[in-house]
DNA sequence: AATTTTTTGTTATAATATAACATTATGTAA
DNA sequence: TTACATAATGTTATATTATAACAAAAAATT
């Protein structure tokens, strides 16, 4: 079988909300919109998202438990995600800083480990809030 | 009140344990570890972890869920903190580059939005796994 | 000593995520 | 085109992570 090129029904029906969306999407907010297409059970939300996070479709925001979708070309499949995240709105953006992504993808220190995968999460105020 | 300086019992209790742990500690792997100490509900213990955090003395490892014990000065109060994982053995290392905290720490991009804190998670195997 | 703030203790519950197993669909190859 | 392997689905139950709400005790400030 050759690598998955087409998304499931599941995946796309994820994949479409999540795109949708103007802000980070928690699983079971996700699992909460789509019950009326059919997926009725938290598994079915979390398969998809996993899938969609491994083909870089989606990224997952560690630190708040959400998944945002890449506007990014798919991030490399999802391998150096880097984004800035407010404070105070919750806003999160994914920054595409090619200085930025060149300068991770190329880190090493002395560990004598090979990282081939990042993810980044700088945090603070966002123009609007700061302005308050 | 001036800003705290000493710890209080349930955060020593909780600081002791992390510090001694090789590995990052979850929440109640903490809490089934600390019950002969007289903690015993998770919200003693999330407390404790939420202060340690705040004050530096501990990092949150998002990408796992885990906590370990700073190795680097408080890392500025928890402000600026990078780890590389081993996604074979889950070996974390909290990473001390000055080249790399000022580089992310004088960071812009042109969203007008000014960092005041990041957390970096790199992923990869460590030598020994490496070699497997 | 009175006041305020912080920490604690406690019970209950919310939110996030996975295990296990049966079934169906899809791709691969003889 | 049938057998085989792999991937996706459906379903129930359960594990894991984290917070709400409230009362009480301890510590710092005045
Ligand atoms: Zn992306
Ligand atoms: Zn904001
Ligand atoms: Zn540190
Ligand atoms: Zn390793």
């Amino acid at each position: 079988m050759q690598k998955q090129e087409h998304l499931t029904k599941n995946q796309q029906i994820v994949l479409d909300l999540v795109e949708k969306s103007s802000e980070p999407l928690k699983a079971y907010s996700i699992l909460f919109n789509v019950q009326k297409k059919g997926l009725k059970a938290p598994l079915q939300v979390y398969r998809a998202l996993d899938k969609l996070v491994e083909i870089g479709k989606i990224h997952k925001v560690e630190s708040r438990n959400a998944f945002v979708a890449c506007k990014n070309s798919s991030c490399q499949v999802s391998k150096a995600t880097a984004f800035s995240i407010c404070e105070s709105c919750e806003k999160v953006t994914e920054i595409n800083n090619s200085k930025l992504s060149k300068y991770l993808n190329n880190f090493q220190d002395n560990s004598g480990m090979k990282y081939s995968k990042y993810n980044l999460e700088f945090f603070g105020l966002c123009k609007k809030c700061k302005n308050k």
